[in-house]
DNA sequence: AGTTTTCAGCGGTAT
DNA sequence: ACCGCTGAAAACTAG
C-alpha cells in the first residue's frame, strides 16, 4: 500500500508520542558570527577564486546533451560568471551556439601532456576527427566484437555524445587530473565525470529498445573512452596509497577503480608492477581486490585470506606466476598493498560495493588444497595500524541491523514513530544531550498550495508507467524528451526543473517517473556530531545521484519568511532563492535557477530528516525542485540527492547557500564544515 | 540462484 | 601488434 501523501499527515498513536523528542536546543552548526552590517563586504569569504554565483544547472548544452551534475561549464560562461561576480543575478545567458565554438586547440590541450611520460596516447583531442591511435582501438574493438551489434550505430551516437560532454569540461579541471599524483579533486572529478558518461551512455542506449541478449555495458564504454582520453588520475602505478583516495572510500563499479587509479585490471584481482615497468629484478604486488569469489575468509576486520589467482576455476593447480608471484616477492619485500574489500550490497540488486580498505601486509603465504583438490596459493594480510575505519564500519553496521541493541548510545530506534518506511534511529555516542528540540515529525510538505501550471497538461496516460522512448508520454515531452531517472533510480540529469508525474498522471506508484515519491529508502539516522549540533548520515551506501529524502515541512509565503529574519530566526528555513556557491568545480550557468516559483519552507515545528542535515560547503548533497502535475495546477518539492557516492556514517551535507542582499537583521553563521573549500560563513 | 555472453586493461611475448 | 588471463556485470534460463 502506498504511503500516504497526504498534506498533513502527523502520525501520533499510542499513548506515548514518540516524535516528539526531548526539549533540548539544536545547534546544527549555527554561530553567529557578525552582525549583518551594510558594509560587511565578504571579500575575505571568496576562496580560491570560487566565486558565488548564480547557478542554473541547465545549460547551453547541445541537442541531446543534458547536463547532469552542474559541474560541466564552458570557458565562455566561466569567463562571464567571474566578470559578474559582483551582480551574479544580472548575467546574460550564454548562447547554445557558442557552446559549439571549437575549443581552441592549446586550451583543449593544455591539460595533458607527456609530461608523466605515460601518456603517450592519452594526448587530449576532442574533435571530431579521431587521432590515429583512437581510431586504432576503435577498430580493434570492432573485431573483437566480431557480428555482435550489428548496423546499431550506437557507437557514432555514444562516441559524439562522450566528445561533447568531454569539450564542455572546464578546462581547469584537466589542470587538476594532469597532476602527475592524484589529490581529492582530482579524484573527485575523475569520478563525477565518469558517473556523467555512464549516465549518459545509459540513457541512450535505454532509449533504443530492441537488441536483447547484447550485453551492454555503460561501465565499460564509460571507463574505455575516459581511459583512451586520459581522463584519469594517478595513471602511474605505484606502491601505497593512491593520492586523492581515502580510506572508506565506495566504488560501484570496477572501472572506478581503475580510472582513479586504485586498481588498474578491470577484472583481475590481484594488480602488480611488472618486471618492465619498475626498475625492479621481480614484480611486485600493488593492490588486490577481495570479492569473496575465491576461498577466502577473514578471520576479523583487520586480517585478510586471500586466494591467489588462476588454477582454471579450480580445475587445476595454480601456479606460481603473474600475480601469485607478485604477492610472494611482496611477503618477502614487505611493500605496502593497497586492499579493496568487495562486498554484495542488499540494497543495490545484484550490485557489489567495492571499499577501499586501505594498506596492509603481507604476513605470510602456503599452498592450500581447494575443495576440488587442486592447489591454490594463500596469502595473509594485515591491515596497518593507525588507519580510519572502513570495512569494520560495514561490519558493525552489520550487526546493528541483526540486533539493534548491540549500538551503543541509541536514543530512539525510530524517531519518525513509523512515519517513514524505514525507523530513522536517535543516536548520540559523544555526549549526554537527550535528544534535538521539539519538533513533529512529517514526511510530506504542509499548506502546499499548487499555483499555476508551468506547462498545462492533465498528466500523462502511461497506464503501466512511464517508460523511455514513449513519446507521447506528456511527462517525458516536459522533461525534453527522456526521463530523468536511470532504471535504478538515480538522477540521470539535472535540469534546473524536474517534472515528476503526479496525482493527475495515470501511471502506477512505481512508475520511474515518481523517484522521490516513494519515501525513504536508506536507513538513515540522526547522530550527534562533535561540533555542529545534530547531524543526518546513512547506515547503507548512497551512489551518486541516488535520491536521499525530500524537504518536508511548513510551506510560508514571502511576508511570513520575512517575520522569521532577525531577533525570530528560524534555523530550519529552506529558501529556494538563495544563491549557491558553485560545487566544487561546478558551476555552470549564468542565469538565475529556473525555479517555478519562489518555495519558503520552515521544518521548525513540523519536519522530516532534511531539517537535520548540516551545511558544508563542499557537500554531499545537493537538491533539485520537483514539480508534479496536480488537476491542472503544480506541486513544488525539493528533492535531495547525492553528489557523489557517500560511504555509510558519513554525514550528510548541502550547501544552504547565502541571501543576497541580507534582509534586516539577519545574521551570518560561521561555518563549521571544515572543508577545504570552506567561505567561512553561510546563511 | 546459476549460467551464458560479452566485456577491456595490461603484462608478456612475438614481431 | 597481438595473445591470453582475469574475484565483471548484465541478461537470460531455469526452477
Amino acid at each position: 500500500m502506498e504511503q500516504s501523501m497526504g498534506q498533513d499527515s502527523v502520525p501520533a498513536h499510542g499513548s506515548f508520542d514518540k516524535s516528539r523528542v526531548l526539549n533540548v536546543k539544536p545547534l546544527r552548526s549555527l554561530v553567529p558570527l557578525f552582525p549583518s552590517t551594510s558594509n560587511a563586504a565578504p571579500s575575505s569569504n571568496v576562496q580560491g577564486g570560487a566565486p558565488f554565483v548564480s547557478v542554473s544547472p541547465s545549460g547551453p548544452f547541445p541537442p541531446g546533451i543534458s547536463p547532469f551534475y552542474p559541474f560541466f561549464f564552458s570557458p565562455e560562461s566561466q569567463r562571464l560568471s567571474e566578470q559578474n561576480l559582483q551582480t551574479p543575478a544580472g548575467v546574460a545567458a550564454v548562447p547554445i551556439n557558442s557552446f559549439r565554438t571549437p575549443t581552441p586547440r592549446g586550451r583543449s590541450n593544455r591539460g595533458f601532456t607527456e609530461e608523466d611520460g605515460y601518456s603517450n596516447s592519452q594526448q587530449v583531442n576532442f574533435d571530431a576527427t579521431e587521432t590515429d591511435t583512437e581510431e586504432g582501438g576503435r577498430l580493434r574493438s570492432r573485431k573483437k566484437k566480431g557480428k555482435g551489434r550489428l548496423g546499431s550505430g550506437s557507437d557514432v551516437d555514444v562516441d559524439a555524445v562522450a566528445n561533447d560532454i568531454l569539450k564542455s569540461i572546464n578546462p581547469v579541471v584537466f589542470d587538476v587530473l594532469n597532476q602527475p599524483d592524484g589529490s581529492k579533486d582530482a579524484v573527485s572529478y575523475t569520478l563525477l565525470i565518469y558517473e556523467v558518461l555512464r549516465r549518459k551512455i545509459t540513457q541512450i542506449e535505454d532509449l533504443k529498445e530492441g537488441n536483447p541478449g547484447v550485453a551492454r555495458r555503460p561501465d565499460l564504454r564509460a571507463g574505455t573512452i575516459m581511459l583512451s582520453k586520459g581522463v584519469r588520475t594517478n595513471s602511474k602505478k605505484r606502491i601505497g596509497a593512491a593520492p586523492g583516495v581515502e580510506v572508506g572510500d565506495i566504488f560501484f563499479f570496477r572501472m572506478e577503480l581503475c580510472i582513479v587509479g586504485l586498481h588498474s585490471p578491470s577484472m583481475a584481482g590481484i594488480d602488480y608492477l611488472g618486471i618492465k615497468f619498475s626498475q625492479e629484478e621481480e614484480p611486485l604486488a600493488v593492490s588486490i581486490v577481495s570479492s569473496g569469489g575465491y576461498e577466502d575468509n577473514a578471520e576479523d576486520g583487520d586480517v585478510l585470506i586471500y586466494s591467489g589467482q588462476g588454477g582454471a576455476k579450480g580445475a587445476s593447480d595454480q601456479k606460481l606466476e603473474r600475480g601469485n608471484l607478485a604477492l610472494e616477492k611482496s611477503l618477502h619485500r614487505g611493500n605496502e598493498v593497497r586492499v579493496i574489500r568487495g562486498l554484495r550490497d542488499i540494497a543495490t540488486p545484484g550490485g557489489k560495493i567495492y571499499v577501499y580498505d586501505g594498506l596492509y601486509k603481507i604476513q605470510d603465504s602456503w599452498v592450500d588444497k581447494a575443495k576440488t583438490g587442486f592447489n591454490v596459493f594463500k596469502y595473509k594480510l594485515v591491515r596497518l595500524p593507525g588507519q580510519p575505519e572502513a570495512y569494520t564500519t560495514w561490519k558493525s553496521i552489520l550487526q546493528w541491523s541483526e540486533k539493534s541493541t548491540s549500538r551503543v548510545g541509541t536514543i530512539l530506534p525510530d524517531l519518525t514513530s513509523g512515519a517513514e518506511k524505514l525507523p530513522v534511529c536517535l543516536v548520540n555516542d559523544v555526549d549526554n544531550e537527550k535528544g534535538p528540540a521539539y519538533f513533529t515529525y512529517s514526511p510530506t510538505l504542509k499548506n502546499l498550495k499548487p499555483t499555476n501550471p508551468l506547462d498545462p497538461s492533465a498528466g500523462c496516460n502511461c497506464v503501466g508507467g512511464c517508460l523511455p522512448g514513449n513519446y507521447n508520454c506528456s511527462c517525458i515531452q516536459k522533461n525534453g524528451g527522456h526521463l530523468p531517472y536511470a532504471p535504478n533510480g538515480v538522477l540521470l540529469d539535472l535540469k534546473s526543473v524536474i517534472y515528476e508525474c503526479g496525482p493527475s498522471c495515470q501511471c502506477p506508484p512505481n512508475c520511474r517517473n515518481r523517484i522521490t515519491q516513494g519515501g525513504l529508502k536508506f536507513r538513515l539516522e540522526v547522530f550527534k556530531t562533535k561540533n555542529k549540533g545534530w547531524g543526518l548520515r546513512s547506515w547503507d551506501p548512497i551512489r551518486a545521484g541516488a535520491f536521499i529524502c525530500e524537504y518536508a515541512g511548513e510551506v510560508i509565503d514571502n511576508a511570513r519568511m520575512e517575520e522569521l529574519g532577525g531577533e525570530n530566526e528560524d534555523d530550519y528555513i529552506f529558501d529556494s532563492t538563495r544563491i549557491y556557491q558553485q560545487l566544487e568545480i561546478f558551476p555552470s550557468e549564468t542565469e538565475a535557477p529556473k525555479i517555478p516559483y519562489p518555495l519558503y519552507i520552515t521544518a521548525r515545528n513540523d519536519g522530516n530528516v532534511a531539517r537535520f542535515m548540516n551545511h558544508s560547503c563542499s557537500p554531499n548533497v545537493f537538491w533539485r525542485p520537483v514539480v508534479r502535475e496536480n488537476k491542472g495546477a503544480s506541486d513544488l518539492h525539493i528533492a535531495f540527492h547525492a553528489v557523489r557516492h557517500i560511504p555509510p556514517m558519513t554525514e550528510l551535507t548541502y550547501d544552504y547557500g547565502i541571501v543576497l542582499p541580507l534582509k534586516a537583521g539577519q545574521r551570518k553563521k560561521k561555518c563549521l564544515c571544515g572543508s577545504a573549500k570552506c567561505r567561512d560563513y553561510f546563511c
